[in-house]
DNA sequence: TTTCAGGGGTGTAAAATTACACCCTTTGAG
DNA sequence: CTCAAAGGGTGTAATTTTACACCCCTGAAA
């Protein structure tokens, strides 16, 4: 059991090694194939989903495909605002590629974070943290044309993926609903991106060829 | 020292009674007038404001007037997200209207949070739900068409004021950042509100006459 | 009293984005 | 092999929003 990794959690790292050992013992992986539904809209908290490995939207409305609220990646405990305010899911999540989602026990977790004070203070730090980035996400998107909001979420997959050349978990529809904008935009932007020499790509298949332009047009837009 | 009023605020209701009563013996009351600045962006968490009396407006640039975070109303710890991620101010406050503002300690705060647990649930229950709220405003108002995000802000004040009939703080270039919109927007959007007779507006002063169908106005952009 | 700045307000032009129509290529099922 | 579906791609029209030009009114300073 210990074999799981943790390590790229930052407030389970805070938990005492014989903490850690315990929640983790109670703790099952599971796998879940690109597309399926991780987490689905209104249902209620029993689990936290922390993923291990893999990307997954969440989404306001799986029947409208609309609004995307942001991507996750390995590491991020899904929805872990909703855990402590309505205990309710308040939208869904689906993977967009395979992942291995560790599910904890919400209510083991929840004792540790009472008798724990290093833990829970860790906690509520690791919260305030993703929830900045949850709000850094939708300023810049929603601040940002078009080309802005593209080039943002290339560099954001750079950054999540750690290197320049890597391949999309998505078609050119998902990329347009995840920013926010029309298909055709996308492609328009996309192909504008190309001709300038910024990236290369082909198909899901991206190279970021001039990083630091996309990251000004990232911030400029 | 106990006369100051405390009970709006949901986490801090949650300390015990000997608690509460020494934390706001080392708070003290400051005032603030419309247009100052309450919070800089930049400058380093070392008290947390509450917002006893009045509303603030979170601004990401004072500089450029752009860009604006959301409103806050009464009972809100102002930042309260930044007192424990990087302690220092992502955004800055200027108050819309006179204020009121109970500085509290942050070590003394912080002290609570690792000595009663019961107090720690409630603030991080607490933060959950701000945070929720925050991406509610951004999630409602940049999936919005320009009526949709005025009716969600005049929906906003008449929740927050408990009224149907109130007086806006801000003029309709400040309705227009802090909707995302221009400010010709605004008033097109208010004119045919007005000739729908959905509200009554004669400059700040303002009365809903037809709440469900602001709201649906809301909720359809 | 005059003047002028600030806010509210409105029509029209300009810009950006979306929607539609359509084409090409790949791929996998029959 | 054939054909249909799905994804990538592009031009053009329609829509939405912004920007500009301009008007009125009020209130405070000269």
């Amino acid at each position: 059991m210990n074999s799981i990794n943790t390590s790229n959690n930052t407030c389970i790292r805070a938990l005492r090694d014989e903490e850690r050992t315990e929640l983790l013992a109670s703790a099952r992986s599971l796998n879940f194939k690109a597309g399926e539904l991780v987490v689905k809209k209104g249902t209620s908290v029993n689990d936290l989903y922390l993923l291990q490995k893999g990307t997954v939207e969440l989404l306001m409305d799986e029947q409208r495909p609309r609004q995307s609220l942001m991507l996750l990646f390995q590491g991020e405990i899904i929805g872990v605002n909703c855990a402590y305010s309505t205990m309710n899911y308040r939208f869904s999540a689906r993977a967009l590629t395979d992942c291995v989602v560790l599910i904890i026990n919400y209510h083991t977790f929840s004792a540790y974070l009472k008798q724990n004070t290093e833990f829970s203070m860790a906690f509520i730090r690791y919260i305030s943290l993703v929830n900045e980035r949850f709000l850094d996400w939708h300023m810049k998107l929603s601040q940002k044309n078009s080309a802005g909001a593209l080039a943002f979420l290339l560099c954001e997959f750079e950054k999540s993926y750690g290197q320049s050349s890597f391949e999309l978990p998505l078609n050119r529809s998902d990329i347009a609903r995840v920013i926010g904008f029309s298909k055709e935009s996308v492609l328009k932007n996309l192909a504008h991106f190309r001709n300038e020499g910024i990236v290369e790509s082909t198909g899901k298949k991206v190279k970021i060829l001039d990083s630091s332009r996309l990251l000004d047009i990232s911030n400029y837009g």
